[in-house]
DNA sequence: TTGTAAGCGTTATCAC
DNA sequence: GTGATAACGCTTACAA
């Protein structure tokens, strides 16, 4: 594979003037310009970023480590963070931790020794066992204290979902979360209990690991309990989809006979039958967020830890009935 | 950042002994190692992938390159990929190309750059504007002669869907593909329409995006046409859900009226309603055979281009009624 | 405007 | 078994 060298070789230049008319860094006459890019073609020189970095000490590329790339919400924040991360020059590297700890570690290695320029970071669970990582970090979907962070309001999501419950006329719920160890699960969570308070009864609650079918047990104790509550209220998306299946599948009518809210509002709510009345994360922002903040972070500009909370909103679909004839509540009110 | 200098200062060894620690290599004293060993972690080193990799010539890295992430099948893929290619050693990087060239010739220009090791790469149109790339490349998803390649086979699986057709006893059907630039659609097109010759008459066809939603004009012709014909035969299982919910939204009866049958056996497969009939492709499969034939490339092992090609199979599910008593047919049969 | 040369952090060859 | 040292391909003072 043909180098600078090659390159200088043939164009009769040094290899610092090819350097400086590929980088446009210094003046170069028009003529010596046009050999060198003549010879770089007729080489096939191609730049060894290897070099360039050990050289430079950069590498232009962003890392991104999200928990499971089969939930459509993480595609989605990728191609965001892909898309915004280009406009500045930035290739993205997307790494799946399987919410493994083991794996994010072993990602987090593999992007030092990649020597990366940053990192978003979606951690699949927390607060984190690692230190900070060496290079600049963004954390998305949850805030560490003293960590930069950019994460959508999960407790006022959660509190979003019960109002909803209230308001719809459901009294009795079940409560299907996702692991407890994933820190958004927890603050939805804990953002529906606080504005459930006594408005709502939980009779049944359970966490299933992600995934749009639920473990045997999950499901039997689910429907052990069916009769008893008019709703089920989902960590996110694909448990929603999840308990949907579970429902269908022992014969009972959504909404008719139990109604279903999810979390995230991905593709997955508009596919299902019927669609998912959900909490919508806006993704897109969370992902050019995630990077300017990052990209901030990198050029130095930004001193003092900042955590970005993004508001989320309520969708109503057809996953869920009302009881009473209340108007929805809307994402202020309940804020 | 320390580097193994520092590392071979604190330990009192040169940055040769620090190498042959770390690499194993070479046979160090038991008590040097530790030394060494306890060097590292005081200083934190990292190795800095950048200087090895200019060093040695070889990265560690497998690229991958894919049209789509937000089609499951490509998220399913790349997890089988990522896992056989860490059992050898090598980390994966993935790529979206939008199934636009441009991006897949800069995706392609990136990995270069960096000199992976080699190249799993999903071609979103076809044959290749370019040339082979200068290290090892596998073909996914579609066999370019004198490529190395690993694919489903399409063109069966469209007979497959043909000769459900038939024995279903549908007569007069629709098809809706993927842009037909798409190598694997134009496969399956092949292969249905070689299948179906006088048996099936086609009343509508046409292409769009792959996309869960139908373009509007799309949606409109495919409903005119509506009450012609019994049966959608789609060009995967975006298009068929993107179907089913253009079908439902128009009123009208899914399997009852109208039929679907999709390709792929993606997870929107069974999370639909109802459940679709398609095509399973052997994602798992073909990622482990994908990376292992790149393996045998990147060491030299294996010679002339070799393409191979996984069987589909049929999945009947409820999206697709059968207006005959006659038995489903098996790929047996059909092959 | 162009060239010279040092040096980035490793690994590998070759002495010792 | 351990250590000097050259070399990998690039960028960047600095010199010309």
């Amino acid at each position: 594979m043909p180098t600078l060298k090659d390159v200088a070789r043939l164009a009769d230049v040094s290899t610092a003037t090819v350097s400086h008319v590929l980088n446009g860094k210094k003046k170069v006459s028009p003529e010596v310009a046009e050999r060198v890019l003549r010879a770089v073609s007729e080489t096939g020189y191609r730049l060894n970023t290897a070099a360039r970095s050990l050289r430079t000490g950069r590498t232009g590329i962003l890392g991104l480590i999200v928990p499971d790339i089969t939930n459509p919400f993480f595609p989605q924040l990728a191609q965001a963070v892909e898309a915004r991360a280009k406009t500045a020059g930035y290739a993205t590297v997307l790494l799946e931790s399987g919410y493994q700890v083991d794996t994010e570690a072993q990602g987090l290695d593999f992007l030092a020794r990649h020597r990366v320029d940053g990192l978003i970071w979606v951690m699949s669970g927390g607060p984190p066992r690692h230190a900070q990582p060496d290079f600049p970090t963004v954390v998305v979907d949850y805030a560490p204290p003293s960590w930069n962070a950019v994460h959508a309001d999960d407790y006022g999501g959660g509190r979003l979902q019960a109002r909803f419950a209230v308001e719809a006329g459901h009294r009795r719920v079940a409560l299907l979360w996702g692991p407890l160890t994933v820190t958004s699960i927890q603050e939805r969570r804990r953002g529906f209990l606080e504005e459930a308070g006594p408005h709502l009864e939980i009779v049944h609650e359970c966490s299933a690991p992600f995934g749009l079918t639920l473990p045997r047990t999950t499901e039997r104790e689910l429907l052990r309990a069916q009769g008893d509550y008019s709703l089920i209220v989902c960590g996110n998306d694909m448990l929603a989809v999840a308990a949907l299946r579970a429902l269908k599948r022992a014969g009972l009518d959504v909404p008719g006979q139990v109604s279903v809210i999810g979390f995230d509002d991905t593709s997955l709510a508009q596919i299902v039958e019927p669609p998912l009345t959900t909490i919508a994360q806006p993704v897109r922002r969370l992902g050019n967020l995630a990077v300017e903040q990052l990209l901030e972070l990198i050029s130095g500009a930004q001193q003092a830890p900042r955590q970005q909370v993004v508001p989320v909103t309520l969708k109503e679909r057809g996953s869920t009935r009302r009881l009473t004839l209340r108007a929805a509540p809307t994402a202020a009110e309940v804020a």
